[in-house]
DNA sequence: GTCTATAGGTGGATAGAC
DNA sequence: GTCTATCCACCTATAGAC
């Protein structure tokens, strides 16, 4: 191994993919470093040649996931010449399979209460994001700050709580409910 | 110890009580028994003599401080004859202090992704108490079912943001946003 | 850079005295 | 019913061979 001198990056996506998907699925303290490797295709040793610890993964991956969800929902992938398309990015957001969470899951709404919890850092790290799509969205849609934050708090919130509720008719009703504030009327 | 019958009651109501804190605080995994039951005043062997597992006390600790916490903010306590008041409770429940949660905050938006993580039951019981939410202020003000999901979404997924947020002026503004969607007109 | 092995710490749950 | 003491499983992080 070590032949290319590609190969650490590549280690190193691959790790930070499976931080993604776990860490959505099960949250920072049941995702054990050890998952992650296996899920990356290594074992645990080889961690710490890519990251400094656990703490520093998980901040990793959450700036990585976050910005990589929001990219692949507001333009279509197949022509990345498109600009910033809201109802694109409601739709997919608020897509019945998104609190599945089969592929992973938005950072942003699967790890609410996790971050919350976490150090400064991290919640400097989900700070920074988050207004990092409201200056972006409101620069698309001219919309004033209010509207634009209470859109983010429907999707954001909309997909944290279908995720926890047991029921798929509930689910889908959240979900729905949630579209409808946001696509009609943009205020 | 152990004079009055009524003791065991008291001792089970204070480990609810320091499990709703340290819970809505720490979450689940990183809440020890150690702690609740130091909280509590006691020490970690009387802990299975009032619940079966830590598991069973989450469960139970959800219930108790989601009902507690909706009933407190719905009618004022000093007067119990009043009805549903749902102006009042979107004030308390989105005011600045409820994020900082320092007497705990309400489970369904401080635990929201954390319950999303764990088995069927508490899910289920997570999913009961949003539908009894749903219900009451269904019944109290007329609205359709989507209209209060709609409110719900704002006030959960408000809260939820605004604690993992890390700046004071982004969550005064989060929690203003839910607020004006929710009171000037109720659709 | 990746492996195996292990140190070192933590925490849920149980046993048994009082 | 509450206490102290302990078992056991798990997990982060490090050491050292290849």
């Amino acid at each position: 191994m070590a032949w290319h001198p590609d190969h650490k990056q590549h280690s190193r996506k691959r790790i930070l993919n499976a931080a993604a998907t776990l860490f959505a699925r099960k949250g920072f303290d049941n995702t054990g470093i050890n998952d992650i490797m296996e899920e990356a295709g290594m074992t645990r040793g080889a961690f710490y040649h890519h990251f400094s610890s656990k703490r520093e993964l998980y901040q990793e991956s959450l700036r990585n996931a976050a910005i990589n969800r929001f990219r692949q929902a507001l333009q279509d992938p197949d022509d990345l010449q498109s600009g910033v398309d809201l109802k694109r990015l409601i739709e997919t957001y608020l897509d019945p399979s998104h609190p599945l969470g089969i592929d992973g899951g938005c950072p942003m709404a699967f790890l609410v209460t996790d971050i919350a919890q976490r150090d400064e850092t991290i919640r400097s790290t989900y700070t920074g994001l988050l207004q990092g799509m409201l200056h972006r969205v409101q620069a698309a849609t001219g919309s004033d700050q209010q509207a634009v934050l209470r859109q983010l708090v429907l999707m954001i919130g909309g997909v944290a709580i279908a995720r926890a509720v047991n029921n798929d008719e509930l689910r889908l009703q959240l979900l729905d409910a949630c579209k409808q504030g946001l696509l009609p009327t943009q205020e």
